[in-house]
DNA sequence: TTATTTCGATACGGACCCGTTCCGTATCGG
DNA sequence: CCGATACGGAACGGGTCCGTATCGAAATAA
């Protein structure tokens, strides 16, 4: 029925391994291919194109790609989005270095910040991030793949704080770890007019840790 | 050039006046059209039907209405997303009553909290917050009518404690407000598998007001 | 060389959508 | 009653998209 024979569609799995595998008799398929059209996409989504908008068609258009060379690799666009969602994951959390719980939060929360900053991320995550939402199989991945891994780390630091006295123990390590992420969040992914400003980290971390009641002249030492 | 002469869009302004204005001559506009066709935007953003999947000829359909009857209220699409929106903003946030800070943030994030929860907007305020800032255009409006307005009540509050020295005035309001509100909205909007449950509202507060770093026994009388 | 697979390009039939226009009917003001 | 405007329904021409197929050329393995 399928023109290729075996299928073996990409998606996936790797992530858009479209060059030559082993022992294949033909001409291997090119990797410019698979880079130009994940480029396009991220591309256009950063200019605001709404996923609804992004037609196959449209991608191979702007990719200066074949059709053909678009359906070989994934079925559909769903299976392509998903490759493009994996695309933005390399770029992985840095390990909080252990030393004090504040320091440790501060490095992951600016982490936060920098890619909602950085060139590549700040349009696509917003717009990627925002229109994979509204798409409940993407968002479940996206999930499941990225958030989760974050989360589990803000995790281990709090819990490590409590253990070491640094961080109240009778509190919810999920809503705990949700009073820190969330206002960085919520400024990389709701407010885009606001600026991630310099230091941003610190405040949030250094005002949730003391709390926002005056204190009556405690001493930290 | 237009056939129906003078065109008057109801959209922009008036949110679905549609009924018979003074000193029209002919039949009047049916408000059972109005409500019919944005009740069936609703019902199916609420069943996740995407914005993009939303085509004039499918509301039509679905709301047993004629397509020109649409264009002779709205001139596309556009115009029609935004008086479904203005539609969501009818119940309007609690006055706080003003007895303590901490009561009236309660009061607020409370009101954030149920609305997540309502029947109606559980799902909608998820998938047309999503959807809607998917859209620039919508989304600014959105912003501009509704978000400012909450925004601005949690500020008047958290100025006024600052004031009876309830809460520190050594910080940005606008970051302290986010402190507060986000976490609320990032379990609304973000995370809709976990619970809005009862008391999260007083949780955060609580929180966020008293710090995270453990208080080496302080009276707070 | 030969068989195979890829490439970009182009075309196809079928589906859906847009915004407009026209029906026949209903409902209002004058 | 009559002119005007509304209604739902159906059709229009023009467009985009889907997924598949076919083309000649290019690139590889056997």
């Amino acid at each position: 029925m399928n023109g290729t024979g075996t299928p073996a569609h990409g998606s996936t799995g790797t992530p858009a391994q479209g060059t030559a595998r082993a022992g294949r008799r033909g001409r291997p398929r090119s990797a410019a291919v698979d880079t130009a059209v994940v480029e396009t996409v991220l591309r256009l989504l950063e200019q605001g194109v709404t996923i609804g908008e992004l037609s196959m068609e449209r991608i191979a258009r702007e990719a200066g790609v074949g059709k053909a060379a678009l359906y070989r690799r994934w079925a559909g666009k769903e299976e392509l989005m998903l490759d493009v969602l994996r695309s933005l994951d390399d770029v992985s959390q840095p390990e909080p270095p252990g030393v004090s719980v504040r320091d440790d939060l501060v490095v992951l929360l600016e982490f936060l910040r920098r890619r909602g900053l950085a060139k590549r991320s700040s349009a696509v995550l917003r717009t990627v991030v925002t229109q994979v939402k509204a798409h409940p199989r993407l968002w479940n991945e996206y999930h499941r793949t990225v958030v989760t891994a974050r989360r589990e780390a803000v995790f281990a630091v709090l819990r490590r704080g409590m253990a070491t006295g640094e961080v109240r123990s009778d509190l919810d390590v999920e809503l705990l770890a949700e009073l820190f992420v969330s206002p960085m969040l919520t400024r990389a992914l709701l407010h885009e007019w606001e600026d991630l400003s310099e230091g941003l980290a610190e405040r949030i971390v250094d005002t949730v840790l003391e709390g926002v009641r005056p204190r009556e002249r405690a001493f930290s030492g």
